[in-house]
DNA sequence: AGCTAGATGAACATCATTTTCATTTGCAGC
DNA sequence: GCTGCAAATGAAAATGATGTTCATCTAGCT
């Protein structure tokens, strides 16, 4: 909880240096942010905010994903549905494994894989900005006798 | 044009084996994708199309899409604006490079990415089944003196 | 040439996301 | 602690890509 205040009040002085205002809404979305660990959509996050507070709307939902994003306090990937996902931002950089069969969502960083491919867009005469990376896989079956189940 | 004709040829017997029909409209637009050198999307696809035929409609770009993609015929990508963009797939696999500021896209491959993700995927217990590749990057400025522009 | 299931065109449906607009509310200054 | 006003909100309508319906057409077998 402390950890989710923190950011809380972070995210609030950010706003402020913005010029913009910390409202209810904001601190209601930005905590059930903090607290998920998965990567909701704005659906979903709205679902869980409005147990909260039954006043708040989707567009608000939407429209403060814009502001966070804006604020680098969030990022948005959208995966192979094409839905936009959020997570909080005030972590190690990190691409995404999805789980084919479950649809859960792995983390996991490689320095090779940020090395080479910022030597690949060299090579093409670019400096890499920002890149997706997105691995589809399916779990891994122990072997047995006789091959795959 | 011999290799668009190869390809609709390829094709049309790709649809009879499935049990489909070769129309005037997919050979249409099979022979505007195949003549593609970027990576159009429906409504682009339809405008080659429509300056060809005026009788088509968008409609069956979408469904003519999804029949190719099916068939293997053509791949279908979304890059950061989330449209679907389509290219012919009788190539080799590749990854994209869109440029930041002009918005084109340069295909490249990187065997030693595809073996780094597919490492990556087995340390976290995944057989990897496809993945998503994207870098933005901006053209590198010749050095000068100075500094960059 | 005729038949029939698959394909098409036009209009409408969907779904995520954005925008409009009237109303509410942070919060700066008193 | 109150006031004013610009920023923020909620509800509903707009948007834009894509999908679907349905009456009509046509590819391709016979």
């Amino acid at each position: 909880m402390t950890e989710v205040d923190r950011r809380v009040a972070d995210f609030e002085s950010q706003l402020k240096g913005a010029g913009l205002r910390m409202t209810q809404q904001r601190r209601l979305i930005l905590r059930v942010l903090a607290e998920a660990d998965d990567h909701p959509d704005a659906k979903g996050i709205f679902t869980r905010a409005f147990a909260l507070d039954p006043t708040l709307s989707l567009s608000t939902v939407y429209r403060t994903m814009k502001v966070l994003e804006s604020q680098g306090a969030i990022e948005r990937h959208a995966f192979e549905d094409g839905i936009s996902r959020y997570e909080h931002a005030d972590q190690e950089h990190h691409d995404h494994l999805i789980d084919i069969d479950s649809g859960e969502v792995i983390e996991f960083s490689s320095d090779a894989i940020e090395e080479l491919q910022r030597r690949i867009a060299a090579e093409l005469g670019y400096d890499l900005v920002r890149h997706r990376l997105e691995l589809y896989g399916r779990k891994k079956q122990p072997a047995r006798k006789g091959g795959r189940k």
